[in-house]
DNA sequence: TAAATTTACGCAATCGTTTGCGTAAATTAA
DNA sequence: TTAATTTACGCAAACGATTGCGTAAATTTA
């Protein structure tokens, strides 16, 4: 039952005296075909292990039954839990995930999308690190239809689809927590400004501290882009110059790089300064002192992401309805 | 220069009044394309933003230009370093990674083993959950000659591409580093028996015993499959039975529920109990008391294996030759 | 019983490339 | 000047599957 290369339509159909049209319905449990023969392809197809060649399918049909998603890195928890919700509702539809990293470089994000294109995915899920109208432009320079779903960090119009967390909601509880735990000089290490999650956390944040009649000091505020290096020079001038008594971090990283800088300050300070951040990493809530963190609905992100793309992909009628769902982040790992 | 749709070799032949074999010619350089006509072809289609389809390119060639890397979990960071190694290599020579998760349930294995034999990745790398003799049935059964490239869990037969680090003498190092620390009831939380790194690693903690002149007691030694429950069970059993002195644990995930257990228990036990573990969890070197840490070259791994992996696509004489790399690891984070 | 319909299959085009072969025209060699 | 070669292109097959259409034979209908 074993063969050397893979078995073919025209395989079966010179070994069944049969055309390969008459094998390819069979296979397909075509009405076209009689049952008696319809039994013969198929057991004879089992026999030798026959599986349809996916290129052929795919150039035929014009479909991969395949979507992509492009994060900009998967070893972030968060990430990764999207892509596993992803997969549940991918797989669980016949279709296949394909995972690319962009590692934050806006050069790799475009040739990514560009391969995506070329190799036909059905869909494609995205978080951009990239200038949205760049991102647009590439998609339309393809020449393909292919769908979108935002996740994450959203373009700001309404003409697409977008799947997020309440980012202004739990950055507003974070900074209350902290004022509640009686500090005042909160420190916001942001990501990248311009994008959409910065923007919204930025907003809670600012908002958090109105509320609670602090006014906002922009030399707290540091935007760092993905590099360490930005990062542990806006820490250390944040503690040489201002000496914050508590930092709500706004990405995965940032959290573990505040977490590191003020463990190595020396005492009392190391203990007394609280931090919170986003993160979805699991080894979070081992840490002592304790890092605080919001978690995003990350594999219900996913989930639902992969939902939305999958029924515009397969959608019939071609008026297009876009979604844009917000699910809570919660804030975890207070005592 | 937008279009509507992608756009064609037959598109530009139409447009240039050109057949479509010579505008496919003169867009790959061909010799037999006179100078003036490759100018006007090629420019045109740079145009007009042309992109091959990859997926007739490689009906066409019967390659598709990607290999697949299939592991247990990416969010793990041992394999998501492994995997950047790979994509590093692989990028590099024009190759796209397609990553697959098992999440060490053997039937999704077997079906993505499939999957990939039928969508003819160029070549698969493997760090199999299963039992190697049914990976190896599933594979011919595809009758794909698809190259494969081992790594970190591997057969231990000599017929195969292999890519490890050295599990025994890491395994050697960590436990005598307990000894040195003043242990004597080490325990040992394994993954499952009968896998590669369960054996090697296994046999090294025990060479290390011997050589310090402590037997191996049975009783401090734990096989857990991936499921948590088991290996929550272990360490309570342990516990309640045993009371060891330190853990060594054989995985990442092993080496956080260890920790997690560890900082449970009630003082002094909780500070004086001591445990190494294999992980590359960037997070690790943040815990108190510290989790030292087996740190596995997994970028290199990758690397190596994506090297090894692409060689043997792209070599001509077809004789094989089988490599098997072993890199060392290192015992870090022990003040 | 003749006509209409259904059943069960084969032929050939198609998806978008690549490539072996054929062939005029242009060039070189004899 | 004629023959041999080279240049520069087009035709058509091929990769492996799907599918519209055509058509004998079998069946049903009038």
């Amino acid at each position: 039952m074993d063969q050397e290369r893979p078995v073919k339509l025209s395989d079966i159909s010179k070994a069944l005296n049969l055309s390969v049209s008459t094998v390819s319905r069979a296979l397909n449990d075509s009405h076209e075909i009689g049952d008696e023969t319809k039994r013969i392809v198929q057991s004879y197809a089992a026999k030798v292990n026959y599986r349809p060649n996916l290129i052929a399918q795919s150039l035929k049909e014009m479909k991969t039954r395949y979507i992509a998603i492009i994060v900009p890195e998967i070893s972030n928890s968060f990430f990764a839990e999207i892509v596993n919700g992803v997969e549940f509702v991918a797989n669980s539809q016949g279709y296949h995930v394909v995972i690319y990293q962009t590692q934050d470089s806006t050069e790799r994000e475009i040739n990514i999308i560009r391969d995506v294109a070329r190799r036909k995915a059905d869909g494609l899920l995205l978080s951009p690190s990239t200038n949205q109208k760049e991102v647009k432009e590439v998609m339309k320079s393809t020449g393909a239809k292919l769908p979108v779903v935002y996740f994450d960090r959203v373009p700001s119009d309404n003409y697409c689809h977008k799947v997020v967390c309440d980012n202004y909601q739990a950055a507003f509880d974070a900074t209350t927590w902290l004022i509640k735990q009686g500090k005042r000089r909160i420190a916001h290490m942001a990501g990248p400004s311009g994008i959409s999650i910065s923007i919204e956390r930025m907003a809670g944040y600012s908002a958090a501290l109105l509320n609670a009649g602090i006014s906002v000091d922009p030399n707290l505020i540091r935007y760092s882009n993905f590099l360490a290096q930005e990062a542990w020079d806006n820490l250390r001038d944040l503690e040489e110059k201002y000496q914050p008594d508590a930092y709500f971090a706004s990405s995965d990283r940032l959290s573990f790089y505040c977490y590191e800088a003020v463990q190595k300050l020396p005492e009392p300070r190391a203990s007394e300064v609280k931090i919170v951040g986003f993160t979805n990493a699991p080894l979070a809530h081992l840490l002592r002192p304790k890092l605080s963190a919001i978690v995003q609905p990350a594999f219900d992100m996913g989930k639902i992401a992969a939902e939305m793309l999958l029924n515009t992909i397969t959608k019939k009628n071609k008026d297009i309805e876009y979604g844009f769902i917000k699910l809570p982040a919660l804030l975890k790992n207070t005592e």
